[in-house]
DNA sequence: ATGACTTCAGATTGAAGA
């Protein structure tokens, strides 16, 4: 197998980001997709991109929910072993639509979309920090080549944020949350985007609002995290920057066609040592994920 | 600055997002 491009994308709608989601495969040509933030059920995704989807040789695994959430896994290698949803995972009060997992191309991925937590110390922050918590379960659990993708609602530090004095007291930032990330790292799994570039300002997230876009005043707060065998293979990484712009002018770019306010992260992998197939012995750098082994730093 | 912008549900406004 040659190289596999590894994507995960917040679309805020994928009803609303049709016309800019179908163009960008075509030009992007990612083999795996993370999508994020449907807000459809199954059935109206199946109705809006089931047959481009199909023509363009992905397949999905979708865990849709109306109005709110939903996440899903494209792949043109291979899709298998499909879970909705966190095994004992936390409600609010009943579970969401935000995980779905799947393996493709031997590689265990999760598309998550990790709850907002809204105001420190609410319900809904304590709901957050419980919610990854059953993702980390999940992970540990699972096989040793393993991606997380998705929004995970925490820049993993003030380097991560525009401003780290305008987060102050505020969720995404604070100890508790980037903790919740650090077991992540705990369990082996590595910050793609930032292991290459350790000092670049960079960002996957602008407010809509006060042009902050074009002001580069945002947040990283979508990863791409993988075990060490898996970041490995990662021959490049970056944010689709392009993807966050608006047209030129209203008239060309009718209400339908404005951008998500969340920019695309990508990951190109070279094969497998092994070539593509089973699990790969690994190397002292990359310990098993989840047998309480410290990470190497 | 309890703002700004965009989404959805469903109504001509409110909740949610981060």
């Amino acid at each position: 197998m040659d190289r596999v491009r590894v994507a995960t994308w917040n679309v805020n709608s994928v009803k609303q980001r049709v016309a800019r989601l179908l163009p960008w495969l075509d030009e992007r040509r990612p083999d795996v997709v993370c999508l994020q933030e449907l807000k459809v059920t199954d059935v109206v995704f199946g109705e809006l991109l089931g047959d481009e989807l199909a023509a363009r040789g992905y397949e999905a695994a979708v865990h849709g929910q109306a109005q709110w959430n939903g996440v899903a896994i494209l792949s043109r290698v291979g899709l298998d072993d499909v879970v909705n949803g966190l095994v004992d995972g936390p409600g609010f009060p009943d579970q969401e639509a935000r995980a779905v997992a799947a393996t493709c191309g031997g590689v265990r991925v999760h598309s998550v979309y990790v709850p907002n937590g809204r105001e420190v110390d609410s319900e809904h922050y304590r709901y957050k920090l419980a919610w990854l918590k059953a993702l980390r379960d999940v992970v540990a659990d699972g096989p040793e080549d393993v991606m997380v993708c998705g929004d995970v609602n925490i820049a993993p530090a003030d380097a991560d944020v525009y401003e780290p004095g305008a987060f102050e007291g505020h969720t995404h930032v604070t100890g508790p949350e980037r903790e919740a990330l650090a077991a992540f790292h705990a369990l082996g799994l590595r910050d793609v985007v930032r292991d290459r570039w350790p000092t670049e300002r960079i960002f996957t997230y602008w407010d809509y609002r006060a042009a902050m876009f074009q002001r580069d005043l945002g947040m990283r707060i979508d990863l791409v995290l993988a075990s060490g065998s898996v970041a490995a293979r990662a021959k490049a990484a970056w944010v689709d920057r392009q993807a966050r712009k608006s047209a030129g002018s209203k008239a060309a770019e009718p209400k339908t066609a404005g951008p998500s306010d969340h920019a695309p992260v990508l990951v190109d992998l070279d094969e497998a040592p092994d070539g593509d197939v089973g699990p790969v012995v690994p190397p002292p750098s990359a310990p098993r994920a989840g047998k309480s082994v410290k990470a190497p730093r």
